[in-house]
DNA sequence: CCTTAATCCTGGAAGC
DNA sequence: TGCTTCCAGGATTAAG
């Protein structure tokens, strides 16, 4: 399930093959999944891709402007959520590509490239916006810090203002932007925190550490291409490998690395939760 | 304020 | 082998 780090990989692997690149066609083959304008015009035919840019787990393409355009400097946008089993994927000019039944919306590119947005189970989707600051205004506002960019006294505060469990504040996106089941767990285990601790316990110097262990985690991650459990596969179709240094996702019934004690499962937000109950208070 | 459960959905895996 | 059942979960919503 794409996390942060895999939809950094997808935005990296856009970025290099579709920035620049003028939509000549749009095909929306399943309007349910796209919000806002539902046209080719809203998903940016006619349009040159700008850049893309990323706030947790979402990416906005982002439209160049054009001469009848009432915001001037700002061009329409879409903004694209992966869900569970979502991918966006670039196909070169001269490759073989053919939809299937879960591709929803293709574009086509004036050199001949094409990128597929795909997602069998659905729970990812599309909106359009006229402009970013109408995303940002719209629906990334309520959004907290990205976690690669979120300061320890943003964070701290967010925290301090819930007693729910600390693994179900991390998952929460209005607290901080880009985590999910995966690294949220594996966070805690680095930073040897319970996932069961009140949010509102965690010390200041506690976040500090935190902070600095979620960007290393993070940042490594991402090196590694993401973690690729089943569907994860970046613009490129390459998957990722970071899910063979998990220390804890995943590995419900054996033991901690660092104590040889056997692992405790437990849920936490509905979620799936692994941790040490020796290593982690 | 916080929880659980249900909801959306498909496919892989486990069970019989 | 083939069927049914369970399970995974991001985000939202309703109910307790």
């Amino acid at each position: 399930m794409p996390e942060l780090p895999e939809v950094e990989n997808v935005r990296l692997g856009l970025a290099d093959t579709v920035v620049g690149q003028r939509v000549v066609k749009v095909t929306i083959r399943r309007a349910d999944i796209v919000q806002g304008l539902c046209t080719p015009a809203g998903l940016l035919r006619d349009r040159t891709i700008a850049r893309i840019e990323r706030l947790g787990k979402q990416l906005a393409l982002v439209g160049d402007v054009s001469d009848n355009d009432a915001n001037a400097g700002d061009g329409p946008c879409v903004c694209i959520h992966l869900g569970m089993t979502g991918s966006l994927r670039y196909y070169p000019p001269d490759g073989a590509f053919k939809p299937d039944a879960h591709t929803h919306v293709l574009w086509r590119f004036g050199n001949g490239g094409r990128m597929a947005f795909r997602d069998p189970r659905r729970f990812g989707g599309l909106w359009a916006f006229p402009s970013v600051d109408e995303l940002k205004r719209a629906r990334w506002s309520g959004l907290g810090g990205d976690a690669l960019a979120i300061t320890p006294g943003r964070l701290h505060a967010q925290l301090n203002r819930t007693r729910r469990p600390t693994k179900s504040a991390l998952l929460d996106q209005a607290v901080v932007a880009g985590l999910g089941n995966i690294y949220v767990d594996e966070l805690l285990y680095g930073c040897r925190i319970s996932p069961l601790r009140p949010a509102r316990d965690l010390t200041m110097p506690e976040v500090r550490a935190l902070v600095g262990r979620m960007r290393r985690l993070l940042t490594r991650a991402i090196r590694a291409g993401g973690s690729t459990l089943r569907d994860y596969v970046d613009a490129g179709g390459q998957t990722g490998g970071y899910q063979l240094q998990h220390k804890v996702y995943g590995r419900t019934g054996q033991v901690c690395y660092r104590c040889d004690r056997a692992l405790c499962t437990t849920t936490a937000s509905g979620r799936t939760t692994v941790y040490c109950g020796s290593c982690q208070t």
